[in-house]
RNA sequence: GGGCGAUUAGCUCAGUUGGUUAGAGCGUCUCGCUUACACCGAGAAGGUCGAAGGUUCGAGUCCUUCAUCGCCCACCA
């Protein structure tokens, strides 16, 4: 038999409780044909670098919900995982290396990736520990990395597949191009920032027909001058009278001295700039749309990052923005400069690099999207997964029904490479297995392309090629489709939305049944967290202050789902309070029980079973019942943060605030009688708890065995209280009278200045309740300090002179206090609450006379409101009858 | 240009089928005897629920408009 130290604390306890756990195999899954599964996979972190808040919270609700479902009595699975995050290692890498002054390309492509693995086996270490500090309870002998075989094998798969059905192209188009990161991104990978800069109004000398600059310009207007050496057309709106005459003429291009012509189409805006815009189908997509439609030349006038090239004549290697200056300057010395103009656009950045993304048109493989997202907006539309917050089902909509192709070729060495190789003979093929020769024409010339997948393409496998896809395995007939998928908002559509969309391409189920998304934890003053601010915080720095269930329960119940939260450390102290206030509360009992074993109460099931228990002891008994009841179903609605705070307030306000002191009455006097019932509370609430704060709770109950009977080995595997059973509303009825009376004596106390420790006496006047109040004679002259306590039942039975009343609605309370009271201030305090009371009443009257409310309120409201205005009634009365005695 | 969210006590936030006199934590003010806990206990003060309309017997909760802040989406040079 243990110690139990004074205060809880969670360094000594998670280590050893934590190798437990992993010890007996309880994270283990397995497999009940005869049960539903509960399953997760757990969202890989990125192997990018440590763990952040918001894969706290992540693994703080799943692991909640794993947890609470294993007590459950379902077979749970949660795998976990770890994810290469293509471009982001990558660039972590090699910012890596080049403080060794050295870049990927002095080492070649086999040596960088060595370093990327060498990385990769470092973090991904850390991960692992940082998640068990966290306490989670995944599977770990299944854990998974992005770049394993299987994960591999589905990826080369679903392309093979998606190329074969011609749902993968490769093609020449215009795409968002990082010039530092030197490879294409898709358009979710960029990040629009509004940005004050210039429209410059330029002039295009337009040709005569012999071909001579004639004295006629078109005006064109541009934010990029630097692209015009890649113009290959000016383009007005067809029915724009300003430039109808232009339309078929030829424009001269300012310093490149290219001959381009002037074209028509729809898609100009008459009203921006001058009506007449310069075509540039190798650095903008609108124009690329408008160079397709008017089979106009691609130029494409910068390198790869972004130089200007030979296209750019002058400027040829000189860096594009630098050409910008230069260009301006140089067509305002030509004269074509017309004027700059202040002008707001919205300019893309990588968000991986922060650097401005340049639209460029390059060679790029391709997933045609639209086939594949109808079943997607399907599945969700007729309920078969569920997002939560809903709202987000609409904005889910939104893309999916105006979605895009997707870019999946990334200009990177990290990553899955993709599965296409090159005849010499110009054919090209998808294959699963490394080929040898060329299936056309036998040819051994064959070459890989060199390029990699978009990380997020293996990611939107994730749930089914983890489970062993595309091999019919067990686990997937098993544990597919699994539960519930836990993740941040921000990456609906890079992730949530793919995984719906690749899931039901590859396996004809959804991956999923329900998504919950949770928000952004911010910093106290509700700024994103970010390695530039420098405010990023480690939860492995919380846990070390806090400990981990602090952590988890403030994040579980510091906000709601689906809005960002601000985390600081008076939200983390609430939480450790509460782990130090469950430790006592048990550390009370475990003194209170002493030597002996305590057993649990054999039958609390029905209120007749607990008919002739005390008052507090049939209270607790029905409220824990509530509670367990409603805690399920708050979990099963994912409403985490209220069945947490409903716990708090369970254990905090009524089990260790009222039932614990009202239990103490009787183990003072030497009456043993309520350590069943602690106990029955206690391992109720721990149970409870258990899943939000698994660590205290678990150590407890370690501790607890040793005084209780009947207790499974571990909390961890111990049924989950459900709540079946009777309440006792009679009992809670007169259970909330006797705190009041307590309250209100208090209360007298206080506001009278009576010392602390003093016992003084009190009346209690009361009809109905009398009963009730007498058998709680005890707890209340504890509680509330009074003795001698008379009770009565009539007011004329108490003193009137020189005492202090209150007036609740069954009881009054009369207290003599010679020398302690202010007349005035008492009058004060009756009048002001007999003015509420007066006001109340006129309130309800006024309800309750006005035939609309009679003939359409529901009838227990009619009761209830009955039931109020009487007993208001007969508070204002007593209150006037007091108020006429002080005179 | 569309869409979404937030606006509730000094601060940070709950409040999910509309139904008693709107809650919590922190902070503030009093007081602290106890078979757990000062990471504590008792008592108190503090809110016209962003504004204006509307629906309803009844609105913090539903509808409309507006304001402020924030976010997402969008190829207007």
């Amino acid at each position: 038999m243990q110690e139990m130290p004074k205060a809880y604390d969670p360094q000594s306890v998670e280590a050893p409780l934590y190798r437990m756990w992993m010890d007996k195999g309880y994270f283990r899954a397995k497999p009940d044909p005869d049960k539903t599964p509960f399953s997760i996979i757990m969202p890989p972190p990125n192997v990018t670098g440590e763990l952040h808040l918001g894969h706290a919270l992540t693994a703080t609700v799943e692991d909640l919900l794993i947890r609470w479902h294993r007590m459950l009595g379902d077979p749970t699975l949660w795998l976990p995982g770890v994810d290469h995050a293509g471009i982001a290692t990558q660039n972590v890498v090699e910012r890596e290396i080049a403080k060794e002054g050295i870049s990927r390309h002095d080492l070649g492509r086999e040596k960088f990736l060595e370093r990327v693995w060498q990385w990769v086996q470092k973090v991904r270490s850390r991960i692992v520990i940082q998640h068990m500090r966290l306490g989670v309870s995944c599977d770990w002998e299944r854990e998974v990395f992005t770049m394993d075989e299987g994960p591999q094998l589905a990826v080369r798969t679903t392309f093979k597949r998606l190329f074969d059905e011609g749902l993968i192209y490769r093609g020449e188009r215009i795409t968002n191009w990082c010039p530092r990161c030197t490879t294409a991104i898709s358009d979710l990978e960029v990040d629009h920032v509004e940005t004050q800069g210039s429209l410059w109004y330029v002039k295009y000398p337009l040709l005569d027909d012999e071909g001579n600059p004639s004295a006629d310009y078109i005006h064109v207007a541009t934010t990029r001058p630097e692209t015009i050496v890649a113009d290959t057309a000016v383009a007005v709106n067809p029915n724009d009278d300003r430039w109808k005459h232009a339309i078929g003429k030829t424009a001269l291009l300012p310093i490149i001295e290219r001959h381009i012509p002037v074209i028509a189409d729809e898609e100009v805006q008459p009203e921006f700039g001058t009506g007449a815009v310069k075509v540039t189908p190798g650095h903008d997509p609108t124009d690329f749309d408008i160079g397709q439609r008017h089979n106009l030349p691609i130029i494409v006038a910068m390198d790869a990052e972004a130089k200007m090239n030979e296209h750019a004549g002058p400027y040829n290697g000189i860096d594009r923005f630098e050409t910008r200056k230069l260009i301006v300057a140089d067509l305002e010395k030509l004269g074509l400069l017309e004027k700059r103009e202040d002008h707001v656009s919205s300019i893309g950045h990588c968000s991986r690099c922060d650097t401005i993304v340049e639209p460029i048109v390059s060679k790029q493989w391709f997933v045609k999207m639209d086939p594949l997202a109808k079943p997607a907006i399907e599945v969700v539309r007729d309920g078969r997964i569920e997002i939560m917050p809903q709202r987000f089902e609409r904005v889910y909509m939104h893309w999916m029904e105006n979605i895009r192709d997707w870019c999946i070729s990334r200009q990177l060495w990290w990553g899955h490479r993709i599965p296409v190789w090159y005849c010499n003979s110009g054919d090209m093929f998808a294959c699963v297995e490394e080929p040898t020769e060329c299936p056309k024409c036998k040819s051994k010339a064959i070459e890989q392309d060199p390029d990699v997948l978009d990380t997020w393409f293996s990611s939107a496998l994730w749930p089914h090629s983890t489970l062993g896809w595309p091999n019919q395995t067990e686990d997937l007939r098993y544990w597919y489709p699994t539960s519930v998928l836990e993740t941040g908002y921000d990456i609906l559509f890079f992730w949530v939305a793919r995984m719906i969309m690749m899931g039901l391409y590859n396996t004809g189920e959804v991956p999923f049944r329900h998504v919950y998304l949770h928000g952004l934890i911010r910093d106290d003053k509700g700024q994103k967290m970010t390695k530039s601010r420098g405010n990023v915080v480690d939860p492995l720095d919380l846990i070390e202050k806090f400990g981990t269930d602090a952590v988890r329960f403030t994040l579980a119940t510091g906000g709601t789902p689906g809005n960002d939260f601000r985390l600081f450390d008076e939200k983390l102290e609430q939480g450790r309070n509460f782990a130090n206030k469950i430790w006592n509360a048990a550390r009370f009992f475990v003194q209170s029980a002493g030597e002996g074993r305590v057993q649990l109460p054999h039958d609390s099931h029905t209120a007749e079973s607990r008919g002739d228990w005390p008052l507090e002891d049939r209270w607790i008994v029905s409220r824990t019942l509530s509670t367990a009841r409603e805690v399920n179903r708050l979990l099963g609605e994912f409403q985490v943060n209220e069945a947490g705070r409903l716990l708090y307030d369970f254990f905090w306000s009524e089990y260790a605030d009222w039932y614990v002191e009202m239990a103490k009455v009787r183990l003072r006097d030497g009456d043993n009688s309520p350590l069943p019932i602690l106990a029955h509370v206690l391992q109720t609430s721990l149970r409870l708890l258990h899943p939000i704060m698994p660590f205290v709770t678990e150590a407890i109950w370690q501790h607890l065995r040793d005084h209780v009977d009947g207790l499974e080995e571990a909390l961890i595997v111990a049924a989950y209280p459900t709540g079946e059973g009777a309440n006792d509303p009679e009992a809670e009825e007169n259970a909330a009278l006797v705190m009041d009376v307590v309250r209100a004596i208090r209360n007298i106390r206080a506001e009278r200045g009576v010392d602390a420790g003093r016992f003084v006496e009190a009346f209690v006047v009361s009809n109905g309740a009398s009963a009730t109040l007498e058998g709680a004679r005890p707890v209340l002259e504890s509680l509330a300090r009074v003795r001698p306590l008379h009770f009565v039942a009539d007011v004329s039975e108490a003193p009137s002179a020189n005492v202090a009343s209150a007036v609740l609605p069954e009881a009054q309370i009369v207290m003599p206090l010679a020398g302690l009271i202010d007349l005035a201030a008492e009058r004060d305090k009756l009048s002001k609450q007999l003015a509420d009371a007066e006001a109340q009443v006129s309130r309800l009257e006024g309800k309750l006379g006005n035939d609309d409310f009679r003939s359409k309120a529901p009838a227990n409201v009619i009761a209830r409101e009955e039931e109020n205005l009487a007993s208001t009634r007969s508070r204002a009365e007593a209150l006037r009858t007091r108020l006429s005695e002080l005179g």
